[in-house]
DNA sequence: CAGACTAGCCAC
DNA sequence: AAACGTGGCTAGTCTG
């Protein structure tokens, strides 16, 4: 059953059962406590229903303090974002009140602007706005029902509305989930962090200073070249390698370690600790941790592959260091579930190449093709990559035309994305998501062909070809991890929770982090393993492709 | 002087 | 090894 929810800005709001049709809608009420609501719905026994909303990092948040957590939703502005862009959409408004005007063939409002967030303290002066879109009179939850149907009818009339279905369900299921990991936290040891720093960068310094280690370096770094030089700044250190002799295309690491000079060393490791000072250092502390918890702020779908990115302290690229200090509570621990070689095993299921497929019914994929590249598993690895993400250059032409021959199929199927993507198509993942249309720049660009243009041209179109060889592929895997999540997130909830609530709190493009009793531990990996097969099985049906899971039980991430 | 841009490195 | 895809984030630098 599905039930149509609009909130009121007092916590109560109104629902309405929604039926096959319009006409079997059932009753309207308003209720005075939304969450209470909501939760004698999930606890009633038998299927939960699913949650028909507007958006759900508008709603969720102020139930997930109080309501057991919801099984299922529809989110109205990720369905609708994702409809627009199977039809070359991309991009255009998708909130409730976008999607109520283009049924009714009126202006379409632009989206609401999301604030970006700035730490762990929201600034209270700019809360909460009211984000509808909807023009005055038109009543919320009959709009909501209204594009709830037309979204239905939408989803229905594709070629595989099944498949469409559950990308439209997982992508619901995983804005829960972010909203959920958001209130959570990651915990967080402050005190850990604050050691690891200490032990890299020295002790804390007064506000505004370079901590010990790197004011050393900095000094150091000067004298080496003879003059004050701000390792900071690549203009400056361009013109001291000049002034040396050493005239550098840039001031990249790789290219620093070709230089053979005394100084190199030091800002190499300048480099790497600045990096840790300046992107996760005692600001970041400050910013972002609270009461032993990280809470990421993650925006679903915010990668055009489907991928999410987050707001503010930089969730997806925890460098290993810092990892340390991600630490379970005590009797608790950390489950780390990484899905090894998931992009080449999503190219084997999605092109049907039989030799592939059965490389990948392995745990090692890579070691399984080496023999077909003089025993050296590394060489295989780089000619799959290679072949996913559109390089041509370095050592890869040979090693991609061995790939070629053994497995044409699958190389045909990357091979036809880029030129769909070369010639301004739209490419799809297996589950329909639908890259974005070229832009008119790109069009008029490419559209050219008289002499000196042509290089840019066929430039900006091998570009394209290669962000559409890797959609197919990165794409999928993002909705592989999406329909895992979600298995996950359902398979938590039948676990025991006599010694407290085993929760889901990290997620990183094809990783999966728990917190769980430590109890628990060994029934949390049985349901993961569970998930992953159940995954592959809605993904794919029967296919000989595995997604082997790598499982850490770890107190700390840093070990995982 | 605020905002836009660039260079560079982190994650997958 | 370093022209290979998706991003976020910071300090330095440019611009109006």
């Amino acid at each position: 059953m599905r039930i149509g929810v609009v909130a009121d800005k007092e916590g109560g709001g109104r629902l309405r059962e929604i039926g096959p049709d319009r006409s079997s809608d059932g009753g309207l009420w308003r209720v005075g406590d939304l969450a209470g609501a909501v939760a004698d719905y999930e606890n009633h026994g038998g299927t939960a229903p699913r949650w028909v909303w507007a958006a759900t990092d508008e709603v969720y948040p102020r139930l997930v303090e109080r309501s057991p957590r919801v099984s299922r939703c529809h989110d109205i502005a990720l369905v609708e974002s994702l409809l627009l862009g199977y039809d070359g959409r991309f991009g255009e408004a998708r909130s409730l009140g976008a999607a109520w005007a283009r049924l009714h063939g009126r202006d379409v409002p632009p989206d609401p602007v999301t604030r970006a967030a700035d730490g762990a303290d929201p600034h209270p002066a700019l809360f909460e706005p009211d984000r509808s879109t909807l023009p005055a009179g038109v009543d919320r939850l009959t709009a909501l029902l209204e594009v709830h149907a037309d979204q239905q009818r939408r989803i229905a009339r594709l070629p595989d509305p099944g498949r469409f279905a559950l990308l439209a369900a997982v992508e619901s299921a995983g804005a829960l989930a972010a909203v959920e990991m958001s209130h959570d936290g990651v915990p967080w040891r402050a005190d850990v962090h604050d050691a690891v720093l200490a032990e890299h960068l020295g002790p804390r310094p007064s506000h505004g200073m370079r901590p010990p280690v790197l004011a050393g370096l900095a000094e150091r770094i000067s004298d080496a070249f003879g003059r004050p030089v701000n390792p900071d700044s690549p203009a400056q250190l361009l013109k001291a390698f000049a002034a040396l002799g050493h005239r550098l295309t840039s001031t990249r690491s790789w290219v620093l370690k070709e230089v053979d000079h005394p100084v190199v060393p030091l800002l190499l490791r300048y480099k790497e600790l600045s990096r840790l000072h300046s992107a996760h250092g005692w600001g970041w502390l400050e910013s972002w941790v609270r009461g032993g918890r990280f809470r990421p702020d993650y925006v679903v779908g915010g990668v055009v592959s489907g991928r999410w990115a987050t707001r503010g302290g930089g969730a997806l690229q925890i460098p290993k260091a810092i990892r340390r200090a991600v630490v379970a509570d005590p009797d608790w621990t950390l489950i780390a579930a990484d899905a090894g070689q998931v992009e080449p095993r999503i190219l084997a299921a999605v092109s049907g190449d039989d030799a592939l497929a059965a490389a990948a019914g392995s745990d090692d994929l890579y070691a399984r093709l080496a023999g077909s590249f003089g025993g050296d598993r590394q060489r295989a690895k780089i000619g799959l990559l290679a072949a996913m993400y559109g390089q041509t250059g370095g050592d890869a032409a040979p090693l991609l035309h061995t790939l070629r021959r053994l497995y044409p199929r699958a190389l045909h199927h990357v091979d036809a994305a880029a030129r769909e993507g070369e010639e301004g198509r739209l490419v799809r993942s297996w589950l329909g998501r639908t890259c974005p249309p070229p832009s008119g720049m790109w069009r008029r660009v490419t559209a050219g062909g008289d002499g000196a243009e042509d290089d840019a041209a066929a430039r900006r179109a091998r570009e394209r070809g290669r962000f559409t060889r890797n959609f197919v592929i990165q794409a999928t895997a993002a909705e592989w991890a999406l329909v895992f999540m979600a298995a996950v997130r359902r398979g938590l909830a039948g676990l025991d929770t006599g010694r407290g609530v085993p929760r889901l709190v990290f997620f990183q493009h094809d990783e999966l982090v728990l917190h769980v009793p430590r109890q628990i531990a060994d029934s949390a990996v049985e349901m993961l393993r569970a998930a992953a097969e159940e995954t592959r099985a809605l993904m794919f049906g029967s296919t000989p492709v595995r997604f082997p899971l790598d499982i850490a039980v770890v107190e700390c991430y840093g070990d995982a």
